[in-house]
RNA sequence: GGCGCGGUAGCCAAGUGGUAAGGCGGAGGUCUGCAAAACCUCUAUUCGUGGGUUCGAUUCCCACCCGCGCCUCCA
């Protein structure tokens, strides 16, 4: 079966076939640095590490961008309430980023284009748009896409003109606009902005939400590309307004394929700081659950479905985590240093369940559950002494190349001091004397050093508590 | 009002026009000095409710109930 996404533009599957043969070229909407992320923005990021993690393990190279948004209302805000130079600022957030990425083991896309470094680029899109005649000036001195000039406006979110509701959110501004529906290209140097302003052809201001988008996926992704991705709260206006700005600019189709990720709730409820019960990544570690067991989590349902991030689902990643380390744990030990032979029939099987399941827009649920299904197996094939070690150390290679998708494997094992050793060997000592008690207490020793001590036919054994 | 998503075991969560994956939890068992781990068995006669189509529906259609998202800068 070949690989097919959901496609937010058709609403349906549709297989995927990238632009230039045998590389795919992604952009995915970043954060806005103003705050450390939430739990929510993981899951959006998370999806989209599957996504490239499972593009590469089917063969493609990958031109991977995701921006981040360092000039808009909040940044301004919060920079000037603390007094801090814009690029301090987000520069802080920015470090925080990359730092929440790595615990969660998201890979690092190609291209990390920050909206400040592309204003050159975003003025040129913003003039050739006024060349155009679809973006015009207001009074003072903003420019804005004029949305009646893009007849498929709100085709992405299947909204047309008259079902756009003009809302309460209409801001103070609308009055400058010639339709209230009508997007901020440029926005005007106010009072409010401090000293953060660039010099345009057309005036002082600084760009609007949409245009850092379609300027910098351009920049390095060219006028159309593959697959776009975001949150579903992404849809409208942002995505649209991006597609209104680059297919008017260019004349070409900006995006193949729209890969959209539906929202999370925390027990059941939309995520709120008023609720307690919103999260961002280090409030979580600091409770102690590892980014591994909060990645699990994020992973284990499938993207297009709302996610219920729960304290008892971490637990629950926590415990299917400790299953999978244990089989790759005794595989490792049934394997030694031989060369991997011919693979075990349950693990190609496996593998090509997790493919298919993967390459079935992502399917990681059934997924996983291929990957339980090998476990199975496998510990039964242990178990009965059936396993050669060439044939473990090929599982073993089965279960790295599933975990390069999933990423949830846990690192090379931590070797214990010399004292715990000591502490091992004087109870194997005791246990040979069949001094149960002492025997005991010594375990119970061991445990207060971290360390889960597990007697079996090939001696004890020691696992990370 | 418009557009859209969802309601599957105690919890999480796949899925299919042909009789319910997987994970966690729970119960029993094998193994073990005891544990732990692993394995085995059991844990939804049933997929929000009521109709309809069909030989057959959880899966398609209609209605209804409940929950949720978006409708201008929120992943």
């Amino acid at each position: 079966m070949a690989l097919q996404f959901y496609n937010t533009m058709s609403r349906s599957l549709e297989e995927f076939r990238p632009m230039e043969a045998g590389r795919v070229r992604m952009y995915t909407c970043g954060p806005t640095v103003y705050n450390r992320a939430h739990i929510g923005n993981f899951r959006a990021y998370v999806f989209e590490d599957l996504l490239r993690r499972h593009l590469k393990a089917s063969g493609y190279a990958l031109t991977h961008v995701m921006n981040l948004t360092d000039v808009d209302d909040k940044t301004i805000r919060t920079s000037l309430a603390e007094g801090l130079p814009l690029k301090d600022f987000t520069k802080r957030y920015i470090d925080g980023f990359f730092e929440d990425i790595a615990a969660l083991n998201i890979e690092r896309a190609e291209h990390y284009p920050a909206a400040t470094d592309y204003i050159p680029e975003m003025i040129e899109l913003i003039q050739a748009l006024l060349d155009k005649g679809v973006a015009y000036a207001s009074e003072d001195g903003s420019i804005y896409f004029s949305i009646e000039k893009f007849p498929e406006y709100g085709r992405l979110a299947h909204l047309d003109r008259a079902g756009l509701r003009p809302g309460a959110r209409v801001a103070q501004d609308e009055f400058e606009k010639e339709d209230a529906a009508d997007f901020a290209l440029w926005k005007a140097w106010s009072e409010k902005d401090g000293d953060v302003a660039w010099d345009a052809p057309w005036g002082r201001g600084r760009p609007g939400w949409h245009i850092e988008c379609s300027a910098m996926s351009m920049k390095y992704l060219g006028p159309s590309f593959d697959i776009h991705c975001g949150g579903v709260d992404n849809i409208f206006p942002h995505h649209e307004c991006e597609i209104a700005q680059s297919e008017s600019a260019t004349g070409k189709p900006f995006v193949r394929y729209w890969l959209h990720c539906a929202h999370l709730v925390v027990d059941g409820k939309k995520m709120s700081k008023s609720l307690g019960n919103f999260f961002t990544l280090g409030d979580l570690l600091g409770e102690g659950f590892s980014g591994r067991e909060i990645r699990y989590q994020l992973l284990a349902t499938h993207y297009r479905q709302t996610l219920n991030f729960t304290r008892e689902g971490l637990l629950a990643a926590r415990a299917a985590l400790a299953r999978v380390d244990e089989f790759s744990d005794r595989l490792r030990q049934r394997a030694g240093s031989v060369v991997a032979g011919e693979r075990p029939e349950w693990a190609s099987a496996g593998l090509a369940a997790f493919r298919a399941a993967m390459d079935h827009d992502l399917n990681v649920s059934e997924g996983l559950a291929a990957l339980f299904d090998m476990l199975r197996a496998g510990n039964k094939g242990l178990d009965g002494g059936e396993i050669s070690p060439a044939g473990a150390a090929a599982a073993l290679s089965v279960l790295a190349e599933l975990d390069n998708v999933l990423g949830v494997l846990k690192p090379a094992g931590v070797e214990a001091d010399a004292d715990v050793l000591a502490l091992v060997e004087q109870r194997q000592a005791a246990r040979a004397a069949k001094q149960w008690a002492e025997s005991d207490r010594l375990r119970d020793e061991i445990a207060s050093r971290g360390w889960l001590v597990q007697d079996s036919a090939q001696g004890p054994k020691l696992r990370r508590k």
